[in-house]
DNA sequence: CCTACCGATCGGTAGG
DNA sequence: CCTACCGATCGGTAGG
């Protein structure tokens, strides 16, 4: 990677980093494209040069939050350890990843339908794949005896709610670290699998 | 109530049907007061007749989510049941409440940055209601030894939560009715509650 | 000649 | 309550 792509990613992450944060607090269409280049020191076309509408920036930073979920499942489901300990270990890591991108998920739930039809449907396709395989996590617990799970689905689709809301009341300097609340969520849903305290 | 009354009401309920679906399926901002009026076969002044602005038919959409759940829970406070028999009520109730609104509950979720200053505060304040009364639930159960929670409010916020975030995921015709689904829900908010199965 | 920008303005559409 | 229309705003792009 050359110099001047290393400059090129950086720009882009500058504006979507900017971005963010103005559709985040105004809501995306309140948030006119001019008030982005403004809080860079920018100009519009400056931002028309790295990206080629408006809508192509909300799909990167909605592609952002639903990234770290996946990586995040897909690290633990590649690991050696009992369901239970990974259910644990997701739980937190799941939380964690949903709350160092607030803001994306919160964008990305709140904006769906200014996406791109593209984007919809490819991050629709991200967020369905996040559950399958938290399903095939929570049936794994099951057929060793360690979970007690009526309906995997219901369940997958409850834990996966349960994480993805926090980003409506969690607060960066509130009274739990989130090292202590990840832990809290995460025996929350052992209990959910049926893992008995 | 006059039969004047009573024609003005409906034809403030049958816009706020109309607005609510266009809003649910298109987005607030990519949904025209006249695309409101065309589905309803009027035109846009006759909207203005009733509503003096969209903001104040979207505040209207989302007062009706968030007093559904509220008076689940009002309901069932109210009650003379231990503290288990409230909580797996409450779970079917809350569920089957924002089910019945999904597409206000979306509404709700989706567009609070389109609110006006005013109804934003006060529906964040019967949100917050709302939480402060299932805390209660969950410290009197706490009280009475049938719970086991270490932190009541992390404990209520994500059952709040698993709960609001159901109307993502959920579909009318789906593989559970609505009744077993609140079945399923109820016994995993009871697991969450610490009450052993 | 190219990249990276600016000042100005366009077409199109929203709420009212 | 409708037709016709306004004042204002915004995403995207031209020339230089």
């Amino acid at each position: 990677m050359t110099i001047k792509d290393q400059v090129i990613a950086l720009k882009r992450e500058r504006i979507v980093e900017a971005a963010a944060q103005l559709f985040y607090d105004r809501g995306y269409d309140r948030t006119t494209l001019e008030a982005v280049a403004d809080s860079l020191g920018v100009t519009k076309p400056f931002i028309y040069g790295h990206f080629k509408s408006k809508a192509e920036l909300l799909g990167v930073i909605c592609t952002c939050g639903v990234s770290a979920s996946l990586s995040a499942i897909d690290n633990i489901a590649a690991m050696d350890l009992s369901p239970t300990n990974k259910l644990s270990l997701l739980g937190r890591d799941f939380l964690i990843a949903v709350l160092n991108n607030q803001r994306n998920i919160a964008i990305l739930t709140r904006e769906e339908k200014n996406l791109e039809p593209d984007d919809f449907l490819r991050l629709s396709n991200l967020r369905r794949e996040f559950d399958a395989k938290l399903v095939a996590l929570l049936r794994e617990g099951v057929a060793t005896g360690e979970f007690n799970v009526k309906d995997p689905f219901v369940a997958a689709l409850s834990i996966g709610g349960l994480v993805s809301w926090a980003y409506v009341w969690y607060r960066p300097h509130g009274r739990l670290s989130l090292d202590a609340l990840a832990d809290e969520v995460s025996a929350l849903i052992l209990s959910m699998a049926g893992v008995t305290r």
